[in-house]
DNA sequence: CTGTTAGCGCATTCAA
DNA sequence: TTGAATGCGCTAACAG
């Protein structure tokens, strides 16, 4: 039988209440008796039960996740995960409202967060921009005790609780050992596009990228990052401008989003194809996979992603630590051949 | 406020123990009464509070694990998962066994499965040789009620309530689709090295790389699969006879354990080497990448795997359906560019 | 500063 | 066939 507080109580000489109160960091307990129990804590080797605790407690997690608004198919998938994990609120005892704010607008992100109440919240997950204000809400915000993970996209420089995302150095790194290995000893350049570099996955990714393709595929140049904003319509002129005005174009990695421009400015074109990597599997890619258009997709799975930022939340929420090594997102490469 | 038992006891005018009577299918309620009950529930939307439940029954899940015993890196890295988790029991309410049983050999499996008794278990998880008898003994084990997973390999024909592991012939088309645009249009053989064609995780590979390679690639044909029952040394010779005799030989598909095998044979070797995809990222295949002698490794993590047969095993001991998305196992692609 | 007591939502005796 | 009472491990008033 595992040793529950009325053991400890027995063991320490003293009632449930002082118990309860050492556990719980709460004050108004001498020194002395603090260690009385500290030390019946330790020799019975005494681990609370957190269900019954919250049970006790009738505790529920308000939790608030910030994401980007716009028509970005990524994004739109990632709260239709957050409201899929919303429905197993009853069960999970959180309950999670969604702050939608305007794409590529550190501001918003700044407001959003200093609207939040840290009392009413039990912690946050923010989609964030790498910029310094952002940073700075954040860390006022961590600084009010209340537990903050960054999500898809880190803060660097902060204390987040943790980051909920793939590791995008990595990922970028993939990224350049298909598209080196694709071409096959061919040389020329690969096309590199991104959407914002204020954005740390962006910036990772291109970073990633480059180092792998400068140390294994030295005949391969990089042309850019030439950064869209996530625009569709943006990708597609610049992709289009760059084959038409650069023949040895044999690669191109479209390491943000604006997959549909990507495929437009392909599309139309005669001859021989560049091989092509881009990220994130949605209804565009896949049928683009399918096409031949594109030769490979690094996906991330926000749904992953979504559950681990509540898992991370509530553990951080209960002063506990999350178990590292099961919060790690793995990347998914996806080819024509083994599309789910 | 979620309803509780109270409110549904007041709803049916009917007393707590009632209401727990019909919520649990026990016997010794009328007909009417029960109907009452259902009707309450059904109106106030009530889901039963699982960690208050627990707390009353004191739940504990007494699991087992059976595992494969041998040299194989893999299973020695998953019983340290196991491990792992295993020393999470006190919070997670598991007690944990894990039985190791000689590789391929059914019978043992069989064995180790009627050792058990049903009534003091909550739940198996078995790393499966897909034979009649195995299938025959969990289903047997199925029947008397215990909830039973399949680990890394399946047992297709059985009503096991789940397979925690990645999906195997997506994995073979992986693998086929990498080799295939590594190779850039040349033409060839391809040797493909299994481990037993009664795993169903190798058969599955091999008929999702064989059929990527028909269908996308016809220049490469395919030489086996050869049998090595994950055995180095026959792995080392298969490979090296292979390589003496059939100088065509442009890649070669390991998707069986004995990659140090495989390594001795490639390592000696002068001229030109073949594309070399395998499984499982060890000591030993994170070197080869390295070295630029295998050129990717297709990876399943095994705590995934654990953790996710673990939640699955509980829900299904508690009656309840786990997030089927929430367990799908990714496969990881390492080259030497994304080494972890 | 410390202890007593009454629940949290549910399961389970034991009576009726 | 049904109900009242008690307790799981913990927290939180409220007294002292």
């Amino acid at each position: 039988m595992r040793p529950t507080v009325h053991d400890i109580a027995n063991e320490a000489g003293v009632s449930l209440a002082t118990v309860d109160r050492v556990l719980n960091g709460r004050p108004g307990v001498r020194r002395q008796t603090v260690e009385k129990v500290e030390g019946a804590v330790r020799r019975l080797g005494y681990v609370r039960d957190v269900a019954a605790a919250n049970l006790a407690k009738r505790r529920v997690y308000p939790l608030v996740f910030i994401v980007p608004a716009g028509p970005n198919s990524f994004m739109r998938n990632l709260e239709r995960e957050i409201r899929a994990a919303s429905e197993r609120s009853p069960v999970e005892r959180t309950m999670i409202r969604i702050e939608t704010v305007p794409p590529f607008d550190p501001q918003a992100i700044v407001a959003a967060l200093s609207r939040l109440d840290p009392e009413t919240v039990a912690g946050v997950a923010v989609v964030a921009t790498d910029t310094a204000e952002v940073r700075a809400a954040a860390e006022r915000f961590i600084e009010a005790g209340v537990p903050l993970v960054t999500l898809v996209s880190d803060l660097p420089g902060s204390r987040r609780s943790h980051f909920c995302g793939i590791d995008n150095r990595a990922a970028g790194r993939t990224a350049a050992g298909l598209i080196g290995r694709f071409a096959a000893g061919q040389a020329g350049k690969v096309l590199v596009v991104a959407g914002s570099l204020t954005l740390s996955d962006h910036i990772d990714r291109a970073s990633g990228f480059a180092d792998v393709l400068a140390s294994e595929f030295p005949d391969l140049e990089i042309m850019g990052p030439v950064e869209t904003n996530d625009d569709g319509a943006m990708v597609r002129k610049a992709v289009a401008g760059a084959l038409e005005h650069q023949p040895d174009i044999v690669a191109i990695y479209n390491l943000g989003a604006g997959n549909r421009g990507l495929i437009e400015a392909l599309s139309g074109r005669e001859g021989h194809q560049p091989r092509v990597v881009a990220h994130e599997l949605t209804a565009h890619s896949h049928q683009a996979l399918k096409n031949g258009l594109f030769d490979a997709i690094i996906n991330q799975d926000c749904g992953h992603e979504v559950r681990s930022a509540i898992r991370v939340l509530k553990a951080r929420a209960d002063g506990l630590d999350p178990v590292k090594a099961q919060e790690r997102i793995r990347i998914d490469v996806f080819m024509k051949d083994n599309l789910p």
